[in-house]
DNA sequence: GATAGATAATTGGTCATCCAATCAAGAACC
DNA sequence: GGTTCTTGATTGGATGACCAATTATCTATC
């Protein structure tokens, strides 16, 4: 007597989840069928019935990487409060965090970005996550700055500047976690950022 | 009749040269040592006479990509003039700019990030990269504060959040060499460090 | 609510292909 | 004549995709 709604959902959720542990643990160049099928526990045909290729995999690995980070962005900022300087922090900690809490999600975005710039349809889902993100950073600004909480600057490219900030402050988080513990790393982006963006 | 002094080492270069440009069109998942030497124009056998196996070519690779960017900012270094604040605006300037002029420096990059994070012989490799480019760093922002050109700042944390909003901005200028012009990206990033470390 | 027939899910084995590394043999050079 | 350099064929193994067969689940009908 199993659920009789969502196990096949279930089932694709356990393959993606088998497949971020094998990327985190050995990458997409070590990324194999076999080794994916036998993480999840189930057998290697299954994987095509779910998924056409293994392609198809790594994206839904990436997929689900992204909503995890947003999940944690959003619990931050549910925290946070409305304010958009606070949202701002909140978004900053709760990426560096994740970096630190839940690597394997900076692992899969590298390991993605490496098949992805070789692979027009990997590229545009990409480029689509990024114009997100930009957007949702640069709605912050938009935000702050019509409230005279920030100086007033062009807030997609503060958003790019922002969100490079934080894509390369995580990524030293992710390779080499003792190089900084989140706080400070946090403390001196959010200095650097309020002082990008202070009056 | 050819030369007799440096023809080991050119036909090492040339197999380099090759992978850099294999790593750029297809990326480290795509790599096969039969590509590779087809690329260069030699046999398959040669690859293993001057490197042990296919992990020492990425790291020949990177290497060699890691010189060229080195080269390009000191040579904007040497255009600069001596003074701690143009010489970190020329570090910031010559690696936004080669990830657009030599996308295959940053591609290479991004593809032994990827594999590094999973051997770690190669994660030395790259902890040593980083700490060397944040002491380069640190060492600009210590004169210029010395000089009372900047603020009073811890010169490590400052080099990672300096470090770390390069690597950011010239991996979407990488990935999207359409989302921004070099000279924009720039002077953000110099508006933003500036504000950073404005007294 | 039992049953049969259809559909969905799952298995494990197969296959053609490709790969990194090895090696013996030969060519070029000193 | 010996060392360095280079070749291309070989080897043993692994890989992604495919598929026929099996089982589980659902649905319509009585």
């Amino acid at each position: 007597m199993s659920p009789k709604v969502g196990v096949a959902p279930l089932r694709r959720e356990q393959i993606v989840r088998a497949t971020i542990r094998c990327l985190a643990r050995e990458g997409y160049s070590g990324l194999t069928m076999r080794k994916v099928s036998r993480e999840a526990g189930v057998s290697q045909g299954i994987l095509h019935y779910y998924f056409t290729d293994k392609r198809a995999i790594l994206v839904a690995a990436l997929g689900a990487v992204m909503e995890d980070l947003d999940a944690r962005i959003r619990a931050a900022q549910a925290r946070s409060g409305p304010d958009a300087v606070a949202r701002l922090r909140a978004l900053i900690e709760a990426s560096l965090r994740t970096a630190l809490e839940a690597r394997e999600v900076w692992v899969v975005f590298v390991e993605f970005w490496g098949e992805m710039m070789h692979d027009d349809r990997l590229r545009t889902i990409n480029a689509g996550l990024y114009t997100r993100m930009r957007r949702l950073i640069g709605a912050l600004i938009r935000q702050g700055t019509r409230r005279g909480q920030f100086r007033p600057v062009e807030p997609t490219r503060a958003a790019a500047v922002v969100l490079g900030l934080l894509d390369g402050v995580a990524l030293q988080v992710t390779f080499d976690p003792k190089a900084f513990d989140v706080a400070t790393a946090t403390r001196f982006c959010q200095e650097a950022l309020g002082r990008y963006l202070a009056r």
